[in-house]
RNA sequence: GGGGGAGUGCCCGAGUGGUUAAAGGGGACUGGCUGUAAACCAGUUGGCUCUGCCUACAGAGGUUCGAAUCCUCUCUCCCCCA
């Protein structure tokens, strides 16, 4: 098959067994890469479009990828990094989450290329298959696992259905007869306890391969949705450009080599560079031609300080006061910002609220329609309303 | 099953009867500077019909003029023994 071994293997952090991919690779038969994800989030965001990019590239070199949307494993929630257990997702969240995973994969992926399977499929096993199953491998082995260990050290609880979570995972390897398998170097004792799973029940096992953790946009933590520093695929044009804009220096290196396929970030101002980041991201996820809008629209607030176009519209009718045509300034922040009304009152003593491009005072805290009406509230650098009178 | 320890605001964590909406730190937000970067400076960080009122220290009840702090029961977690 089509696809060298440096290519594919760029960027991966442990390629494993040693040589074993690249044997692999030497076959007459399209390779089966697997990769599962839980849906125990409604986005996917750039972090994990590191390895969905990687699956891409073996689809590009004719191998078939095997998605594994885990409606089942994210009932379990998998350990891997946590130092607790997981809230669990209702049915109806994964359900919801799974066919937007879908979706969402496919600004990637090639739908051709790609094999989609639930793993509850295979998964909702009698429980003699499950013993069969638990019988692979032993506690001790399970148990060896960084995480847990941590979680020993420090005294915190570990379910024992957490424990199960690798042999589930692995046995999806089994069902689909997967060759090598993804994951984010975080994900390294599942893969490689997946061959174990694997040997068990007398298949061939996989390889595997795992990529780099995306830092966050705060450029610290892991980019992860409950951490509030992801930028999600489905992220609108200018919120990507925003967010993308916000990440610091530092961490442009990275984006550039794990989203880009670069070397790096290209020379010049960091401010260029981090613009055509940007850009070149936006025109990926929301096609040709929206990169060069969204940065266009960027300029527009941050650097000539006005108004972006599309802003939401506030009616004014549902904030006037009892027959006096005022409107109570809280209450209206509170209503088109979605926040309280004791943080609209904070920020407007903080000078944090603007009518038009002027700070707005927190003296008179009820102001006339009148004074309101058609013009721009703002708080912040970032968050618009358009007033509009009743009616 | 027996014994011991612990549950505080978004997170960590102080506080063991009274000026405690609760120290300190982190995070977040706002303002300044700027490249929506970093660093730095300042402010804010429970809610509301906001010179006041309401709700809050796992939950319920109780003692007290007054409780996060004392008592009882419940729930949850951790450790040791079995």
């Amino acid at each position: 098959m089509p696809g060298s071994t440096p290519e594919l293997t760029r960027n991966a952090v442990d390629v494993l067994p040693e040589g074993r991919l690249a044997e692999q690779l030497q076959g007459e038969r399209p390779l089966r890469v697997k990769l599962g994800i839980d849906p125990t989030t409604a986005d996917i965001h750039l972090g994990h479009t590191v390895v969905l990019g990687k699956l891409a590239e073996f689809q590009a070199a004719g191998h078939t990828v095997v998605l594994i949307v885990g409606d089942f494993t994210a009932r379990v929630g998998d350990p891997s990094g946590r130092s607790a257990s997981r809230p669990v997702p209702t049915p109806e969240e994964i359900e919801a989450n799974a066919t937007t995973y879908q979706e969402q994969a496919f600004k990637l992926l090639d739908p051709a290329r790609t094999e989609v399977r639930r793993n509850g499929e295979w998964l909702d096993m009698r429980l003699d298959e499950l013993l069969r199953l638990m019988g692979t491998t032993t506690v001790a082995r399970l148990l060896e696992r960084d995480d847990f260990q941590k979680r020993m050290a420090a005294n915190a609880p570990i379910a024992a259905h957490e424990l199960l979570y690798p042999l589930l995972q692995g046995y999806d390897s089994v069902a689909v007869e997967a060759d090598v398998e993804l994951g984010g170097t975080d994900q390294k004792f599942n893969l490689l306890f997946g061959r174990d799973v694997q040997s068990a029940y007398g298949r061939p096992q996989q390889s595997i391969m795992t990529l780099p953790i995306l830092v966050g946009t705060d450029g610290v933590r892991k980019m992860s949705k409950s951490l509030g520093n992801y930028v999600g695929v489905t992220d609108p044009p200018a919120e990507m450009f925003g967010k993308l804009m916000s990440i610091p220096d530092e961490a442009m290196d990275e984006y550039f080599r794990l989203l880009l396929g670069e070397d790096g970030r290209p020379p010049g101002p960091p401010n260029q560079a981090k613009r055509e980041l940007g850009r070149r991201l936006v025109e990926r996820f929301h096609g040709a031609g929206a990169g060069a809008a969204a940065e266009a629209a960027f300029d527009r607030v941050f650097v000539e300080r006005s108004v972006p176009d599309d802003i939401p519209a506030v009616d004014l009718g549902g904030y006037l006061g009892d027959g006096d045509g005022a409107v109570h300034l809280p209450r209206l922040l509170a209503g088109a910002f979605g926040i309280s009304s004791s943080e609209a009152r904070r920020l407007l003593a903080g000078g944090g609220v603007k009518l038009d491009g002027e700070p707005l005072a927190a003296d008179p805290l009820d102001l006339p329609a009148a004074a309101l009406a058609g013009r721009v509230l703002q708080v912040g650098k970032r968050r618009f309303a358009r007033l509009h009178a009743a009616g």
